[in-house]
DNA sequence: AGCGCATGTTTCGCATAGTGAAACAAAGGC
DNA sequence: GCCTTTGTTTCACTATGCGAAACATGCGCT
């Protein structure tokens, strides 16, 4: 399956808008210059990737576009979340945001930020570290503990901020207090000043498929605020969970 | 570059978030069972599709929701486009959308959508006709006619409404004057209740990349407030353009 | 239960699609 | 104008991917 290899490669080389030539996809590739040149002559004539003519470089093209905007949009999880996520960005006026699992990170997939003021959001698209986010610890705590260690990488974890935590046994024992209570907590360990507040959607066996989580300024997420967000998100991810025929009750039922 | 072909239709067929067999995907793809299955399991095992254990059924995979996202937010002009769409939001508490071509169609690649009350919005990553939106007439009215006619169906267009254009003349008409006045209206063509204005967002050669458009029932949109929205969406077009580097003069450069 | 159909998985020998190296053509940069 | 860099094309080779058909597995139906 080399030619698939190939082309996942060079698209993936594609995302950040970055307009790439021939020669810059082969270095980044390692592919031949001749593959290269094939293949994006065949994504070319499917739409999936343009050529500028003047620079002759190429960038995604609207084909790609549209099925890349057709599959995130037309997700499930996104499609089912956004109304119980507007409800909960109604109610608090915070930023509120939807992830999965992504190899090993949180990929942000919705996010609605708050309409004035102070801007904290992730991009949608984007993915974080799972042992310094409220949505990260949502997941790695509903997960057995030896799978969650797994996904965390080796060692030490990224100190991302003065406030992370960059040990397992640590972690270890905070996820465990987030299983009883229901929901995650990150205290300005991912970026400093932020708060977040994260909780688990889970599936029919209990496994966590995604999160929810509503972030703010330090200032304003004062602990009491945080508990009574962190109660809310608990209903408002197992009504995610129900809504995707996932099953009725959300947290509390693995604790 | 046949497998790439099928590998791009397979993908193409789970974008709706249907989770498909491989014989489901044989069929609709047209490829051998045996190729579908080979690539799906390439796929696979590079994360862009996930295969549900009990159904053995497959669906998009996180690698390619990541892929997705980051196509979609990452793209230059949906990213420069987001605030003077949040700032045209705010004015008129209207639903915003972005749009570009996709094919002779208009792609919808963002929307900010009011935020109580009725919803009209078409969702991110659909794509609808060109004769019978805003979005799309603003595109046609800045294109040479003839390429326009060819992006169009042959003989008459499709009928979404009552009063849906559906013949080349009389559209032509519509164009030349909405190439006049800068902007482009919708009225009632594409939805029955929906107004809609939009302006053409044009490169550095004139050609129309883009467009921004406000949609609302027609009971708010009157002519006096559809005027008024058109005339701010040529300066909101051409401020997009501008941060896209790609002219400083907006709408009227053409007429 | 038991049959049968539909679907997923594997094997296999063959032909072609895809391979990299290298030659060739354009296109800036100094 | 030369020289470097990048895009495009050619070519002979072989591994890659091909479809048919066999095999396995699960599910519904009577």
């Amino acid at each position: 399956m080399a030619v698939l290899g190939k082309a996942l490669a060079i698209v993936e080389s594609l995302v950040d808008g970055a307009t790439l030539g021939v020669s810059e996809l082969s270095d980044r590739t390692g592919a031949s210059k001749a593959s290269v040149f094939r293949i994006l002559a065949t994504l070319e004539r499917r739409g999936y990737v343009a050529k500028d003519p003047v620079s002759r470089k190429y960038r995604p093209g609207p084909r790609l576009l549209a099925v890349a905007c057709g599959l995130v949009s037309g997700h499930d999880l996104v499609q089912g979340a956004r109304p119980v996520l507007a409800a909960l960005h109604a109610e608090f006026d915070e930023t509120v945001n939807l992830g999965i699992l992504s190899e090993g990170q949180v990929l942000y997939l919705d996010i609605l930020e708050r309409s004035h003021g102070l801007r904290m959001a992730a991009r949608v698209g984007s993915r974080h570290p799972l042992h310094s986010t409220a949505l990260g610890k949502a997941i790695l705590a509903w997960l057995p503990a030896d799978e969650a260690r797994r996904l965390l990488p080796e060692g030490r974890f990224e100190r991302r901020t003065p406030r992370s935590v960059t040990a397992w046994p640590s972690l270890e024992r905070q996820l465990a207090a987030f299983r009883k209570q229901g929901y995650a907590v990150d205290d300005e360990e991912n970026e400093a000043g932020v708060r977040c507040v994260g909780a688990p959607i889970l599936d029919v066996r209990g496994r966590p498929v995604a999160t929810v989580s509503v972030a703010g300024p330090a200032s304003r997420l004062r602990d009491a605020t945080i508990r009574r967000i962190g109660r809310r998100l608990v209903d408002a991810a197992s009504e995610i969970a129900e809504r995707m025929g996932y099953r009725g009750r959300g947290g509390a039922s693995v604790s």
